[in-house]
DNA sequence: GATATTTCGTGAGTAATATTCACAGAAAAC
DNA sequence: GTTTTCTGTGAATATTACTCACGAAATATC
């Protein structure tokens, strides 16, 4: 086995994550959907393996993949050879205390009322990635802040050298507490107090143009800030405006409700970098998780009680 | 450790070869020379992963370099990563019997008398590499022979669309058998019987011009093949223009001698090849290997006994 | 059983990367 | 002091990887 004086005849090293990720899907677009890449990207690395081996990895039938015999082989060293390496960069950063840190602006309502509860998860899944939130909002400046990521809300012209990436539509709609199902006069627009955020003015405007909805308020209050809005919501003070993102969490463990559902308001929140998030592994860990844990918002669904 | 559901985070894996070569070598220039690239290309692959990883991997200081510890680990799963990958590759080949084979054209003098000799310690380097020698002389025609590479020495006209790498230069001198020493004639070449090979009938003449002598034979006799003159010269019929490479092993072992020294006929012994060598791996080992067994033959000078 | 969908392969074009070249600086050898 | 031997790096280039758009083949759907 001693392999010292022996020249080593590698596969194409570049091409085995997409290999390794095609293998484990048993699909090539899947693969490419993991890796952010398109099919035909996937099709083009195996099939530069399978070249320099000049073996088959793949079976290709009807319109699944599967591995033969080599590929099961492959697979095998792969997924040791790319674990090795990955566990030898955790340990280095670990050691080091370097672990890479992704610097986050974003708005602080949103750090607030639904970033920072899930931050907790993404540590405990990535380790070796610690994150800056830094709450700021209005326009990005990264590189003064020095931060490598911001999170916004796109209500505002954002520099063109900046890459932007849509996260997902924002929606929105009046919520208030659950009490109020009880006192129907609460939960009748036209009876109830509307609670307004002074860094979103119009947020009760876009809504009743998004939904028809023609009532007006019996009072009105002003608050500095979304969450404080929402807080007095909360606490049954009115019922103001909550964009879905920021009284997810309440409405999933029944805090609040939102009975006139919720409408788009036509902004989309975005990811704002230096560059295309594809091309920082940081970056690109911290994206994908953060679509994954807005699943199922994207599309302007309540979550179930 | 389990690394199912995270993310991997990976150094740049086509980087890792050289960084292998770098760390083994302690010197990015000898990684250099080994992969065929620039020490430059070794520069920028290490600093590609210290990038990515944000440590450094080197301590570069005076001209000298060598691993951090971060670099040694980073070594160790590099090591077992691309020997792993390596023993699979090979385990495929072996499993499916589908050891690559590399088709070697050579002139049949050449082969007989130098590279065949030779092949057995290639096969025990690459058992999974298989060599199909065919013996050929003249003009080339890749595509037409199935051939991946030919061995020539570079005296006519070569196609313009082959890559044509320099192996060594000729040299070539007078040689006959030992026993000439005791028979002082036989030694003096204008006593001598002048062997030549209808395959290249100028060679005495090339010699006589680059060595300045201006003997003239006893006696002449012509074979078809240079290996038959040499064979001749082995066997006492006269004295033979040895081309280097065709009489090395027969110097070195005493069994011919090689008395008024060797003068270089002005070609080179090429590598002819449909692309680059270095883009096709076989092709690159078996001429890395070449260029090795060549050593000490490269500047003319006589094996010693 | 026709239609739509999903999946992979592929030629052509392009974006991105790797590599070289040529030079510079620094340290050691001579 | 001069030369040699290293590595780093800006600019140019060669090469690669990737995408796009299309096609074929095999399900799924109605």
């Amino acid at each position: 086995m001693s392999n010292i004086h022996r020249k080593r005849s590698l596969p194409p090293l570049a091409a085995l994550p997409a290999f390794e990720a095609a293998a484990r899907h048993q699909s090539f677009s899947r693969a490419a959907e993991e890796l952010h890449l398109t099919h035909g990207a996937i099709s083009r690395a195996v099939a530069q393996i399978e070249e320099r081996l000049g073996v088959d990895l793949f079976v290709r039938r009807n319109r699944r993949v599967w591995l033969t015999p080599a590929g099961e082989r492959l697979l095998k060293a792969t997924v040791l050879a790319l674990d090795g390496l990955d566990s030898a960069v955790e340990e280095i950063h670990r050691h080091d205390g370097t672990s890479p840190i992704l610097s986050v602006s974003c708005e602080p309502s949103l750090a607030m009322r639904w970033l920072m509860p899930r931050l907790g998860a993404f540590r405990d899944a990535n380790p070796d990635l610690n994150i800056d939130l830094r709450p700021a909002g209005g326009p990005v400046d990264l590189l003064a802040e020095g931060c490598d990521v911001a999170i916004r809300r796109a209500d505002f012209g954002i520099a063109e050298d900046y890459d932007v990436t849509r996260l997902w539509p924002e929606f929105a709609g009046p919520v208030c507490d659950p009490q109020c199902w009880k006192t129907i006069l609460a939960c009748d627009l036209s009876n109830a107090r509307w609670l307004h955020s002074r860094t979103r003015p119009d947020a009760w405007e876009v809504w009743k143009r998004a939904s028809g909805c023609e009532a007006n308020p019996a009072s009105e209050q002003y608050f500095d800030h979304f969450f404080f809005a929402l807080q007095a919501a909360v606490n049954r003070l009115g019922t103001a405006i909550g964009p879905l993102p920021l009284v997810y969490d309440d409405l999933a463990v029944g805090r609040l409700i939102a009975p006139h559902g919720m409408a788009p308001t036509g902004y989309d929140y975005v990811l704002i970098t230096l560059d295309r998030p594809g091309r920082d592994p940081r970056i690109l860990r911290f994206f994908d998780w953060l679509m994954g844990e807005a699943k199922g918002m994207e599309d302007g669904m309540l979550p179930s009680v």
